[in-house]
DNA sequence: CGGGTTTGACCGGCGC
DNA sequence: GCGCCGGTCAAACCCG
């Protein structure tokens, strides 16, 4: 990309409202890459600070797909995997299922995707497709920043159902606000090179979350 | 041969 | 002003 005019000059009139929809998706599985039926390519792998395990960074493969997947796992769960999608797809999805048939499609993603719109209108499931409603602006003052927690259990049939988790929901509100629980305790001195330091994460999060995940 | 993945380096933003 | 962290891009390698 070129960003710089000739002459020297440049503008920098890009305009970035980053206004795009965040969704966080909690998912327990043992694999990192869950197929959700689009096609992500890895453009980048990175640890961060606070957790041993590194995080990975997709793109959408389709043109025109500004959507960025972000996959980490919980330090504190091997199984928890956090998936954060920004951006919604513009294309529809590649169908990549030869194998499976529907259930993991596009359409289930809009199906059950629904359930939950009980008394939180703070979040939609709009996960996907763009399809289905959402449909007007954005741009509204008071969801700049719209996350939504849900959990996906995605079995071997492909079926990603996913559950909305109003305590975790909670939790992870903070978390992609400010993560105030991962950065505690820090050693100045140790800075980069040594591993965190398990331990005293007394915030119930885990417990939790490990119940969650693991209770039913 | 093509696509995708992997690793390293670079850049930008934020905090101190 | 400097340092640190996160994020992204680019080149090379590997696999299909």
């Amino acid at each position: 990309m070129n960003r710089k005019m000739d002459g020297g000059i440049d503008i920098t009139p890009v305009v970035k409202p980053i206004r795009e929809p965040r969704v966080v998706v909690q998912t327990v599985s043992e694999v990192d890459i869950l197929d959700d039926g689009y096609r992500w390519r890895k453009y980048g792998q990175k640890v961060v600070r606070g957790n041993p395990n590194p995080r990975s960074y997709y793109k959408c493969t389709n043109a025109g797909c500004p959507v960025r997947k972000h996959v980490e796992r919980a330090s504190h769960d091997p199984k928890a995997v956090i998936t954060t999608y920004e951006g919604k797809h513009n294309h529809d999805v590649p169908t990549a299922k030869t194998g499976s048939h529907d259930t993991a499609g596009p359409v289930a993603m809009c199906g059950p995707s629904r359930i939950r719109s009980e008394e939180n209108d703070a979040i939609s499931l709009d996960l996907g497709v763009g399809i289905s409603s959402v449909p007007e602006h954005a741009s509204n003052e008071q969801q700049q920043l719209h996350s939504e927690l849900v959990q996906s259990r995605p079995q071997t049939g492909g079926s990603n159902f996913k559950f909305v988790q109003p305590t975790m929901m909670a939790y992870y509100g903070a978390l992609n606000g400010s993560m105030n629980q991962y950065v505690s305790r820090e050693n100045p001195s140790e800075g980069r090179g040594v591993e965190i330091t398990p331990l005293n994460h007394s915030y119930a999060f885990p417990q939790s979350m490990g119940r969650i995940l693991t209770g039913p």
